[in-house]
DNA sequence: CGAGTTTGACCGGCGC
DNA sequence: GCGCCGGTCAAACTCG
């Protein structure tokens, strides 16, 4: 268990398995703009900022539906949901509907992915356009809750699932130790940054329950604290590893200047990882 | 025995 | 109006 940040962060980097659009574009301004802050030597805080600012500008540029997230088998994934419709279909959000991918064992028939979230399965159809059955899942945590939840294998490749996620739980997350070996979770939840922590704090704790994509610049505005800058590199480091030239580069920029400022704190006595069951894998 | 899954039937929206 | 298709229902079944 490595659980300093730079292990944190390099681990991001090994256990995600981005899958290429063809269509997508290298975000080389990204890229650079990180290798000149890190050259700069920029406080973290202001590359956050920065990359925030174009994170946000990449997600709402995006031609392609929304990223998904890659994983190895029957773990958990996390990412930053837009609300789009389905793909073929003009681009129009739609109010509480994202899809996810999960990278899957292409031998496991099963439609089952583990997202934290206790699912109730009220059907399974053979859709015109896939051979493979969809599953169709229901929250059973709650009564009343709404979410609803699609699976299904991609088309081009039946080792991905389609999760396709229908509204917003309005409970907490039953069991969020449960949810990987990283420990991260709610990431099931929509629009949600996936964020555990073992000490609560109430900021955390407040963030945990708010925070959305479009508020990741305003917490980093409104927060000096480390850990939580720390979870949104995390966040964003995530969503972004769709393209491996920028993932190589934020890597290295991000945890280069992370360890810079823990070996420095720990040179100087101040404790930087206030929380480090956040970070482990 | 209760909870979850399976699966055929049914329903409603949509295009022709 | 009709047929197609995605989504949901609900009885039967399975499993712990």
């Amino acid at each position: 268990m490595d659980k300093t940040l730079a292990g944190t962060i390099l681990t991001i980097d090994l256990n995600t398995n981005p899958i290429q659009n063809p269509s997508e574009t290298p975000p080389d301004e990204l890229i650079q703009e990180l290798n000149r802050m890190k050259s700069e030597n920029k406080k973290l805080s202001d590359m956050l900022t920065i990359v925030t600012t174009n994170y946000n500008d990449l997600m709402q540029t995006n031609e392609y539906e929304n990223i998904g997230n890659f994983i190895g088998n029957n773990s958990f994934n996390h990412n930053c949901y837009d609300e789009y419709s389905s793909p073929g279909t003009p681009k129009v959000i739609k109010s509480n509907v994202s899809r996810i991918y999960v990278r899957v064992d292409p031998l496991d028939t099963s439609l089952v992915v583990k997202d934290g979230y206790q699912w109730r399965k009220y059907g399974q159809k053979v859709t015109r356009d896939n051979p493979s059955p969809r599953a169709y899942y229901k929250c059973s945590f709650a009564p009343s809750c709404p979410v609803k939840k699609k699976v299904q294998r991609s088309v081009d490749d039946p080792s991905i699932l389609v999760v396709t996620y229908e509204g917003r739980h309005h409970h907490h997350h039953p069991d969020i130790s449960a949810v990987s070996p990283s420990g991260v979770a709610g990431a099931s939840s929509p629009g949600r940054i996936p964020i555990e922590c073992s000490g609560s704090t109430p900021s955390l704790d407040h963030l945990k329950d708010t925070l959305t994509c479009s508020k990741i610049q305003k917490a980093i505005a409104t927060t000096d604290s480390t850990e939580i800058q720390q979870l949104l590199v995390e966040k964003m480091a995530y969503s972004l590893t769709r393209n491996s030239g920028f993932t190589a580069a934020l890597v290295a920029a991000i945890t280069g200047r992370i360890f810079d400022e823990v070996i420095s704190a720990e040179n100087s006595g101040d404790i930087i990882v206030s929380n480090s069951k956040a970070f482990s894998m």
